[in-house]
DNA sequence: TTTTTTCTGTTGCAAAAGCAACATATTATG
DNA sequence: CATAATATGTTGCTTTTGCAACAGAAAAAA
């Protein structure tokens, strides 16, 4: 599925040759964009990593995605409506490519060399976004925290090709990621720990079984 | 976003025409497809309606989405795991168009006029996808039954440009797209009533207030 | 038209999750 | 280094949700 195809380096080369597109630096916190009705920003994490959060009426805060290197984000993949706040925070020191879409998969007017090489990944990049989004309904669907747990557990153990793997992410996060409590994720967390089922050390934790 | 394009009068046009492509129809609960590993077939709903249904070791039933006309479905979407069962299942009489990928935005090497059309209108359609998934996200990330509730009818409202509109899922599938218990579901529906948020008459639905 | 199946609506009870509040540990920041 | 801010870990209590079971309505099948 992966080309290999690096887009970081790539963009280093192009990016100041389409005026289409801006390129931008942002720190850790800092905030790299709003979703706001009627634009068409189409968003590509070059470097770092970055969360689109969600504020809704109530004061819950969402993890709506996560995104790492060569992420999609943006309107363009959304129907922003005015009920709650979209927010894109930089978790990490990043890289952001934005431009605005008029038809994506239409070439520049200027027949640019950047739009080409963008118009022929895109496809590729949107589709591992597919496969990222329909693994986290996965997640969300499962009917209790232990098996959001577990099955997030079990997807970054088989990414990792091994029972231990790292967290990507704090506590705290998970929690707003898989949409749950934050106390209660911990509660469950500490009964799969006491059953044995996993074992964790600071931020790395081994799946035993499953 | 929409281009107005007709895949279904170009389908029965080309589809005879390409090896590589077979179009089946189905009658209404046959099972279109299983998900399984290592193939990568797509899928496009030409006409009727079907559904993504995961069963867990628990039994638990879970719509994981609904598609209609243009829908895109199939392995290339989804990294099929072996803990639970994927089905698609025809809601209705369906027409659906199968082919495995290989490169899906290669062209074939027949240099096929069908795969040309399909490969110019696969990133819109997908695209489509994305906005459609993001937007089951939003729903399954809010907190409550009634959030879930009320983000959904919104959303219906809104697509139909009325405040009432009809239920395209029964009760039935509702609660398993929202991934909620049906009996709590209907519970807080009768408090949604009660409190006069909506009225509901059969399966038409009016939303009084946001 | 009758029978069977599926869908809708309802309830008591048990289990799970959310809320609030706090202590401690860890990590940033002046 | 000292202090502030953030993250982790924990608990009692309340609320929500899920489960199980049933009855009636509607739809599908015989």
């Amino acid at each position: 599925m992966n080309t290999g195809f690096n887009l970081e380096n790539f963009i280093s080369d192009f990016s100041t040759k389409c005026n289409k597109v801006q390129s931008k630096t942002f720190t850790k916190n800092e905030i790299i964009t709003t979703y706001i009705q009627k634009r068409n920003q189409l968003c590509i994490l070059i470097s770092g990593t970055a969360d689109l959060v969600r504020y809704d009426l109530n004061g819950n805060r969402t993890i709506v995605e996560h995104f790492s290197k060569n992420a999609l984000f943006g309107e363009v993949f959304y129907n922003v409506t005015t009920n709650n706040e979209l927010l894109v925070e930089a978790k990490s020191n990043c890289t952001v490519l934005f431009y605005i879409y008029d038809d994506m998969f239409q070439e520049c007017k200027n027949n640019c060399k950047f739009h080409q090489v963008l118009s022929e990944n895109l496809p590729e990049l949107i589709l591992n976004k597919v496969t990222e989004l329909n693994m986290r309904i996965e997640l969300l669907t499962k009917r209790s925290t232990r098996d959001k747990l577990l099955g997030y557990f079990s997807l970054l153990s088989t990414r990792n090709l091994n029972t231990s793997f790292e967290l990507p992410l704090s506590l705290t996060d998970l929690a707003d990621y898989l949409s749950v409590d934050r106390s209660a994720m911990m509660r469950e967390l500490k009964l799969l720990k006491e059953d044995g089922i996993i074992e964790k050390s600071g931020n790395m934790i081994r799946l035993n079984r499953n």
